[in-house]
DNA sequence: ACCTATTTTGTCACCATTGACAATAAACGA
DNA sequence: TCGTTTATTGTCAATGGTGACAAAATAGGT
């Protein structure tokens, strides 16, 4: 009980510079001298605090994931069809940055078993939520398409790839989570 | 006109040795060294045919986009709904290694805005093809919308998540192209 | 057999990044 | 003031990858 502790704080501090220069350069071409410039700290402070590259990518990874989960769980329960459509198509898949660092994470998980995992339990929460807020027998398929279809199109978007009109995208969406599905494939 | 020119060969070996280590390790650990190993070359004959590092990966690019679009190219133009449903959940986004190459370029285009804009024009030539076979007056939101989803769903498929059933894809899927859009969106 | 263009081998210096560590400074309690 | 713990600085060797280049080998034309 020395000098006071400042770790937590350091801590923080770094992996706010890891995140800019992730998304600025990607989780391969980030070093540590990187982020301790953007840290404004000296190289060795970031392997003091952190560890080792390998520590510090899986402490931001930690990060990321909780910050989206308490977004994921934050979604209001009483939200109506037309509010989860925007959020669908406006708020979940829409920053830039946000977007940048899906991506460095989607890539990760391309060889991380472990990632992937984790990325999917988040995913099947957003599922889960529209299941809930928006298909009339929290139907998990139904839900799933139209998260799939917002994330398709929030993908292709990023390639400068729109609908003519976004009024359409929404409307086709709407209109799937609304209409039954044929008996046939019908389930849960 | 000496000695013969096996450049082409060489050239192309060189590039499908690249590409099988890009699936394994991706494009950023991939080394010169790794290419040559996996070619059975020297990897000064890597450098002397292909050239620099960026050389070569802009040559895997030209490859993988140019063999997309001849396979896009390629669909015959009188197939039916249920073919275009098909191709776009089983066969488009479905080759795991595939996949994994898919998941390399969109990663590359992150930085790249050339290659997102050569990336937008594979997938609208797929867009475009699945307006025509499959929906009634060549819309293009919604088949923009049904590739979204195709391609949506098949991201999440490498994370583990799927459909409860496969088949509840494909019928809102063709119920999406099939139903016409109410009037207000409607374009095109 | 010789010349020439091309391919192939082998080696080198350079640079960036990492991980390790020793030395020093700072803050607080006793 | 002294001791202890924590934070901070600075430096080092080791590693691995890249680009460059000087040779040597090869295969055809003449």
């Amino acid at each position: 009980m020395a000098r006071p502790r400042v770790g937590t704080e350091r801590r923080e501090q770094i992996l706010a510079a890891f995140e800019a220069c992730v998304i600025r350069s990607g989780f391969a071409k980030t070093t540590l001298a990187d982020v301790a410039e953007e840290a404004g700290q000296q190289r060795s402070l970031v392997r003091y605090f952190i560890g080792n590259r390998e520590d510090m990518i899986g402490a931001l990874i930690d990060r990321l994931l909780e910050r989206a989960e308490a977004q994921l769980q934050a979604i209001p329960e009483n939200d109506s069809v037309e509010q989860v459509l925007t959020l669908l198509f406006e708020h979940v898949f829409d920053d830039p940055t946000t977007n940048a660092v899906i991506m460095e994470l989607w890539y990760l998980a391309l060889r991380d078993a472990r990632l992937r995992q984790r990325l999917a339990s988040v995913y099947e929460i957003l599922v889960i939520k529209v299941s809930t807020l928006a298909t009339a027998e929290q139907e998990h398929d139904r839900a799933f398409a139209a998260v799939s279809l917002a994330f398709g199109s929030a993908f292709f978007r990023y390639l400068g790839l729109r609908p003519n009109s976004p009024d359409n995208l929404r409307s086709v969406t709407r209109h799937l989570l609304a209409e039954p599905l044929s008996q046939k494939g019908k389930r849960q």
